[in-house]
DNA sequence: TTAGTTAGTGATTGGGCACTAACTTAGTCA
DNA sequence: TGACTAAGTTAGTGCCCAATCACTAACTAA
């Protein structure tokens, strides 16, 4: 048994929340689950976080964050069509290292319907404002043209629907997206 | 109590189960209310389909068809630009009448995730499948250029994506997709 | 060394949910 | 009308899961 500070764990819970909640959505996801992952017992959960609601939040502003950090630094000191190739190989090469991240985008995209409807606009909130960080952080680099940078936004969606379809790198769908990237990891590890 | 032939009860229990998946996805929703939306005992259910993971398949199926339905009849007879406005019309239509139908799709594509880390690749089978017909049903009305269909599913899937989150039609995240098209009703209804 | 704090656990509880089994009611046709 | 069938219900089972509670073990500072 590992002893950690509260704020180191509540980091691992955070990563580790983001693999399952992933896989299962919100859900379909167990705090037991999470607590295994992180390797310590279900009721310490909820010392960390009030409740599993919380854990979910924290997940989502985390990935949102990690995705918009991806890039802004794919992007940095580089214009126009650079910035765009850049943007776009970083971004297939996150999904092939860490494939949860993606996955976890359209989870909470989703989740975030359900929660507005019970009358929960946090999640929706935040979700919100994270994508449109999104779109500000590509928007400059692609040279200011809002059209273009919809454009882009656009295929990073199709991206990621294609890849939670489970479409295979080889298939044939992939050959119109961005020419030169194909998922290169297996999306399920 | 009115007594319905099985297959017309069968048929009453989709339309619902697209309703209710579309909400809560497939562990945010209950048999209970499924049932509840029909107006049937909830054991019924059982009668008429095996058991959940069928009553998902099935929505999920007919929600397809439904789908490339109306990209079919919107590019019926016409052809290049015209074809373009007319699906994308249609689909916003759609979107506005039966915001279920779109909310639906996103859950399937979550789901497929999940049901292949299972070990169930038959979500997984339909959903990819379908998706290539709808890809097929606008390939030929815009040309049979595939860059350019490929184009018009990813902002297929950036309008998915948005609407999920809940954008308001106001937003001005929409000023740059498809210059005529925002969402016209509520999403949630 | 001891008093106090912080990290962590085991047992439990109450509620929900998928699914089963046994029974009832409504049409239908000889 | 009465036997048969198909549509539907009520009651119940076993499992899972979020959250609570009462407790223990490890660290820390005086």
């Amino acid at each position: 048994m590992v002893r950690m500070s509260a704020d180191e764990r509540r980091e691992s819970v955070i990563r580790a929340a983001i693999a399952e909640f992933a896989r299962g959505g919100y859900y379909g996801t167990s705090t037991e689950s999470i607590a295994k992952r992180v390797g310590v017992s279900q009721p310490y959960l909820f010392r960390l976080f009030p409740d599993k609601r919380a854990i979910f939040l924290a997940a989502a502003r985390r990935c949102m964050e990690d995705t918009n950090r991806t890039f802004e630094e794919a992007a940095k000191g580089l214009e126009g069509e650079d910035a765009l190739h850049s943007m776009a190989n970083a971004y297939m090469k996150s999904i092939a290292e860490h494939p949860e991240q993606l996955l976890m985008q359209m989870q909470m995209y989703v989740a975030t319907a359900a929660a507005e409807q019970a009358g929960d606009r946090e999640l929706g909130e935040v979700v919100r404002a994270d994508w449109m960080r999104l779109w500000e952080t590509a928007h400059l680099p692609l040279g200011a043209d809002p059209n273009e940078t919809t454009g882009f936004m656009a295929y990073g969606m199709l991206i990621n629907c294609l890849v939670t379809m489970g479409f295979p790198p080889e298939h044939k769908v992939w050959e119109t997206v961005y020419p030169s990237a194909r998922p290169k990891g297996r999306p399920e590890k």
